[in-house]
DNA sequence: CATAACTTTGTACGGTGTAAAGAATTAAAT
DNA sequence: ATTTAATTCTTTACACCGTACAAAGTTATG
């Protein structure tokens, strides 16, 4: 019953936090640490042993408080995983030099490239489902760099929206499979690859009849690069989608003239 | 000490539960309920609450069998979500009966709808991060029906599978969007929308001038359809995606004439 | 110096996944 | 028919999780 507007409050919380417009407090202990440093330590903790070891517990004793210390600091977990989702968005939000030089088609397989880097780095950030859109100042510039890639070439407003989003959606979408192969190599040294020849003498034993496409094109595909380059479809998928924007660009400009 | 291959068997477990070729067990009670039915109630609870509210004590009352009775159907928690994952594999399986008609563009765009509604149904297949591709019946026959979408059409077997992998990559991509603004929803009451609409006198309190392009992109797309179309973003990439495929193969066509 | 505002800490609670041990049940071996 | 072995089910227990709550310590203001 403290404050009047708790509803809205709560919701402008996490974005006060993210562009650093929370009034620091006159009386009172001087905090042991900032909040940077705790979600600093917990991005440290996620990169190198996954989302299932960042506890409350485990970040806040690396951030070096006590683990209720750390709820002065952050409202809750989810607080917490949504900061860390901006902190770690500042990679790519500078472009290359030569970026002025590029052409669009250039310029947005450099944007995938290096989002597709960001979540290989990062996997952890594909399992975090936040409760809204993260819109940090390291998130923004991220957008920022991506839609300059599209800039003053015909679209207009909507359609660079949308020609960014559905490129950023292409991407995570197939960065799931390379992210999970990395993952679990690392976490258990087996190979998707490895793995796949562990498993083929079972699928020997099975009735491929009913699936008979499946079959052929699995096989195929299976002996051509086993499972194991995601990265292949990735840039087949982008290529593919690049060509299909080339060609609403290239209409654009045509029905201008 | 029991299996001198264990290592192996671990493996392999998994896709013996999936195409249901374990040896029953001679000796012993009988079973008081069967694994389907411990998947069954599992996917229930995930449907209904999300994925956090699918433990192994709920699951387990739901089945009806005490909380560690559970563990002698099922190995571990992450072997019941790979379970989970193939259990509702099943929709998208069976082509509708116009299919033989309809050319492969507009098989594709089935596909991908299907795919879309899929996820949207079971948002919380899109938070599971299992440790290797499961390949059970029912994701194998909607990888048969996928491919027939693209057979006979001039591509070779990898290309097929690079279609299919790279248009499913790109469904589940865009999909994450979608799935957080329904599952929030259903949860809070509050739609994108109306989120944006509360946190927006924030935003204007802010320095634009370092996002001079998200500023107007942003605010244009904000004014056009809010936050609330994840649906445009994805029929738009589709769109892009399919045009690009479509350059492909009328490209291989023309090449071998 | 008292007080109010604030951070830090310790304790505690209900929840999680699952290990371990024992009891109950069934089929095969004797 | 009785023992034996295999298997399921149940109980208890443990370490860990997120976090509510209360108390203690710290700082600027009245």
């Amino acid at each position: 019953m403290a404050e009047e507007i708790s509803g809205r409050s709560d919701q402008t919380r996490i974005l006060q936090l993210l562009w650093g417009k929370t009034d620091t407090p006159k009386r009172g202990p001087k905090p042991k640490v900032a909040l940077s440093d705790i979600v600093a330590a917990a991005v440290i903790i996620a990169d190198a042993e996954g989302l299932e070891a960042v506890s409350t517990r485990r970040v806040a004793e690396a951030a070096g408080v006590s683990a209720m210390s750390f709820y002065t600091h952050v409202q809750s977990k989810a607080e917490l995983l949504d900061l860390m989702l901006d902190h770690v968005s500042g990679a790519g939000s500078v472009p290359p030099p030569e970026w002025p030089q590029m052409d669009w088609r250039a310029r947005m397989t450099l944007v995938a490239e290096s989002l597709w880097q960001h979540y290989l780095t990062h996997p952890w950030v594909l399992q975090i489902e936040t409760h809204r859109p993260v819109l940090g100042p390291n998130t923004m510039a991220a957008y920022e760099v991506a839609l300059s890639a599209v800039a003053d070439i015909g679209l207009d407003e909507i359609e660079m929206d949308l020609a960014i989003t559905s490129l950023a959606n292409y991407v995570t979408g197939a960065v799931r499979n390379a992210a999970r192969a990395q993952t679990v190599k690392e976490l258990t040294g087996m190979s998707d690859d490895q793995w796949w020849h562990a498993v083929a003498p079972f699928f020997e034993t099975l009735d491929y009849s009913a699936y008979p496409l499946s079959a052929r094109v699995g096989s195929i595909a299976g002996e051509t690069y086993g499972l194991g380059d995601p990265g292949r479809a990735f840039r087949f998928g982008l290529d593919r989608l690049l060509d299909g924007m080339e060609l609403m660009i290239a209409r654009k400009v045509s029905t201008r003239k």
